[in-house]
DNA sequence: AATTGCACCAACCGCAACCCA
DNA sequence: CTGGGTTGCGGTTGGTGCAAT
């Protein structure tokens, strides 16, 4: 998993991958104290042997304490539709109209449920299409092209209201609450 | 019970835009 | 104006868990 990228002059290690436990208090703890400034330098301030960019995805996806996970409620769904169809793949752009969301989550869960069920119903209307306008083919310009496969879809919502966060298991030591992390780091005197 | 295939998500990569000396 | 460093974005990939067989 760590790797070390070669560097004529410092020869510094870097580690790629999955997050551990105690990079993520580092980070917390950081920022908690400084603030978030220059990635790249606060990488190196706090110790983590991580480039900026890493640190900031981790902080911006998973670590900020305003950050929702997990059950995107079906006005949530919807706004993501309509906005898709408006903009297209700008996912900063629609994760700003969603609080506490994040570009990548919305990205993911466009891709691997929305974009799923659009592609389905294109094989649809394709098989059956004698008489079929291919709406969802069209570019997505209106909202209702990208609403018609979700009629006959039932997102798994029931999924998602188990779901609520990566908790702590002995199988993953990847996963915990953001309340076991972050009062960890108040425990931690910050 | 074991194996396989699929769905999901976290994190990486490359590139473009931005900032500043 | 320019070049180097940083940030932001979108696409992609690898690992994991679960359902189906």
């Amino acid at each position: 998993m760590d790797k070390k990228l070669c560097n004529s002059s410092q020869d510094v290690e870097v580690r790629k991958g999955p997050w551990t436990m105690e990079e993520d208090l580092i980070l917390i703890n950081y920022i908690a104290n400084h603030g978030e400034g220059v990635w790249n330098s606060l990488a190196r301030s706090a110790g983590l042997k991580r480039t900026g960019k890493s640190c900031r995805l981790r902080w911006l996806n998973y670590l900020r304490p305003d950050v929702r996970r997990g059950n995107i409620t079906p006005e949530e769904q919807l706004l993501i539709m309509e906005l898709h169809a408006k903009w297209g793949n700008r996912w900063s752009k629609i994760a700003k109209h969603l609080p506490g969301r994040t570009d990548n989550e919305i990205k993911n869960y466009w891709r691997t449920r929305i974009q799923k069920h659009i592609k389905q119903a294109e094989n649809f209307s394709a098989q059956t299409s004698s008489g079929h306008i291919d709406q969802a083919t069209t570019s997505s310009t209106q909202t209702c092209n990208v609403m018609n496969p979700m009629e006959t879809y039932s997102p798994p919502y029931e999924n998602f209201q188990s779901f609520s966060g990566p908790f702590p298991t002995e199988t993953n030591e990847n996963m915990w609450s953001m309340e076991d992390l972050w009062s960890m780091q108040l425990l931690n005197g910050n």
